[in-house]
RNA sequence: GGCCCGUUCGUCUAUCGGUUAGGACAUCGGGUUUUCAUCCCGGAAAGAGGGGUUCGAUUCCCCUACGGGCUACCA
């Protein structure tokens, strides 16, 4: 069998879209799958929305996620360029050839005659007016102007553009991996700008040659391609290229969650998620928010994307990059559109969060600690992380929800503090601390046995005691294991802070008309 | 409007003619826990509608409805 080879193909007009992330994620799956080649080929053909920094910005997220192309612009290889903006000279050879057969023709049409034609082809009657069999015999070309005529416009330097001749009346039909069989009726189809009038080509023309010239085998792209497939079968046909034509396998599209419509890079400030691998300053000012920023994992995000439009069938649904190779089938793209979901998204982070080990996690929240209090002392941070793992869903989550191991600085939820600190309390509290003050060692098995004992000693309830001793040295109700945290925080610290508690504490419950 | 694609719990999905229509997220209830989280148990929750085909349709076909995409010298 042939050797696979696919391509990711994105216009750099702005941040990668997460909807692009996924359509890349399918690519390089069904690459590393099959033992094929995986191409970034960047679509700059567009000068009006060329976005400096965009495509920086795309490798850096696929490396991000590691999709790291075999072939593209970084990594060079046999097919290149792979910036299209760098092959304008193929595009017009390959025209001149469609030209020379008759495939193509010229245009000298100008925005506004267009636009006159429609509207009086509608005024006719005719539904959905377009540049076709139809039309263009009555506009400015080379199929209506003497070869004398095009020869001297051209000459001139005539602005104009090359236009695919599509003959009406006949059935275009493809066969799509996702969707089976797909017709469409030439009559249907407009002729379709090849080269535009600046001189490069459009997508349709750009991406079918190169897809012929770099022996794509697979194109696997979004849904809103379906429907100029058509005209792609037509190139090839004209081109002559029909027999090498690539299998094509349209992804359905990831919509908004909630409303109407596919998911747009506005949502993500609209419902507060991200929807960009990471963070992007655009050029009006406006910030879009990224996964990576908001602490995700990529290998999380992968997750979540992969099973956005794709399912292995089993109940398995954890899944690492590498596994995912393992059970990738295109056969299990689903057809439909798939709604984002961010709390599903935020529920396979915190998979992942689980998932990943001490060390791996420490690289993932070290800068994090860092710029949060100046200072990183490894070993510390690595006896807390094994505490937070099952308790935060991103990344972000880590520094807030384990200030007190770094910091004195916070502030006791008070709520509780008035409704457990009664009048045995203080003595108690006080006791409590005298004993630990003198344990030997200082570790949470010692610490845990002890508590117990005096509790039972003393006749008291855990709910006595517990919550006064959590929020006494954590300040918060919600944290990990107490004994554990105690180990950490040490002898010293812990006993200052229950100190700091005993004096702090009735002045919190005599004031009890204070917010928590 | 036209063309094309789609339609199973709120959401992501399994089912490839015969199932009590399964799982996951979210949600609700319970258990474990010093708290939160994790974990465990349980509940509620779906085949858009109408015609066919068939002994039998969620599954195949048609129509309608609804949703989506495209309809640029943007990709």
């Amino acid at each position: 069998m042939k050797k696979i080879r696919v391509r990711f193909a994105p216009s750099p007009t702005g941040p990668l879209h997460i909807g692009g992330v996924r359509t890349a994620l399918y690519n390089y799956l069904l690459a590393r799958k099959e033992g094929g080649t995986f191409i970034l080929r960047i679509e700059d053909t567009d000068r009006t929305r060329f976005v400096t920094g965009a495509e920086a910005y795309i490798k850096e997220a696929l490396s991000w996620f590691g999709m790291v192309p075999e072939e593209g612009p970084d990594q060079g290889g046999a097919y290149g360029p792979y910036r299209q903006s760098e092959r304008k000279e193929r595009y017009r050879e390959q025209v001149q050839m469609l030209l020379e057969k008759g495939k193509a023709y010229r245009a000298f049409d100008t925005p506004e005659e267009i636009a006159a034609m429609k509207e009086a082809w509608q005024a006719k009657g005719v539904h959905s007016p377009k540049y076709d069999a139809v039309t263009r015999q009555s506009m400015r070309n080379s199929l209506t102007l003497s070869p004398s005529e095009v020869e001297e416009l051209v000459a001139s330097g005539a602005p104009h553009v090359v236009r695919l001749l599509v003959d009406p009346g006949r059935e275009v039909a493809f066969e799509d991996e996702i969707r089976g069989e797909v017709r469409f009726s030439t009559s249907e189809l407009d002729d379709k700008v090849l080269l535009k009038g600046d001189g490069m080509p459009t997508y349709h023309l750009a991406n079918v040659v190169d897809d012929y010239h770099m022996k794509i085998t697979h194109v696997i792209r979004g849904e809103e391609w379906l429907s100029s497939t058509p005209h792609h079968v037509l190139l090839y046909e004209a081109f002559g290229w029909r027999a090498e034509m690539p299998v094509f396998a349209h992804l359905p599209l990831i919509l908004k969650p909630s409303g109407k419509g596919k998911l747009s890079k506005r949502d993500g400030a609209k419902f507060g998620f991200p929807v960009f691998p990471m963070d992007w300053e655009a050029e009006d000012g406006t910030h879009y928010l990224g996964f990576r920023e908001a602490g995700f994992l990529p290998s999380a995000v992968i997750n979540f994307l992969a099973f956005l439009g794709w399912n292995p069938g089993g109940e398995q649904e954890i899944f690492t990059m590498e596994e995912l190779v393992e059970v990738f089938t295109p056969q299990n793209i689903v057809k439909s559109g798939a709604r984002f979901d961010y709390d599903k998204a935020l529920w396979f982070n915190q998979q992942h969060i689980m998932k990943c080990t001490v060390e791996e996690l420490y690289e993932m929240v070290k800068d994090r600690v860092q710029s949060a209090y100046g200072v990183l002392d490894a070993p510390y941070v690595k006896e807390i992380i094994p505490l937070m793992q099952e308790r935060i869903k991103t990344l972000n989550e880590f520094v807030p929800s384990t200030r007190f191991f770094f910091t004195e600085d916070w502030a006791y939820e008070a709520k509780m503090i008035r409704k457990k600190w009664k009048e045995d309390s203080p003595r108690h509290l006080k006791a409590l601390k005298d004993v630990l003050q003198g344990l030997d060692p200082f570790e949470a098995p010692a610490i845990e046995a002890m508590v117990r004992d005096f509790i039972q000693e003393n006749a008291l309830s855990f709910g006595a005691i517990m919550p006064l001793l959590r929020i006494g040295l954590t300040g918060t109700m919600k944290g990990p294991d107490l004994y554990k945290s105690m180990e950490i925080i040490g002898r010293e610290r812990s006993i200052q802070r229950l100190e700091r508690a005993l004096e702090a504490f009735p002045a919190i419950k005599a004031g009890g008309q204070h917010p928590g």
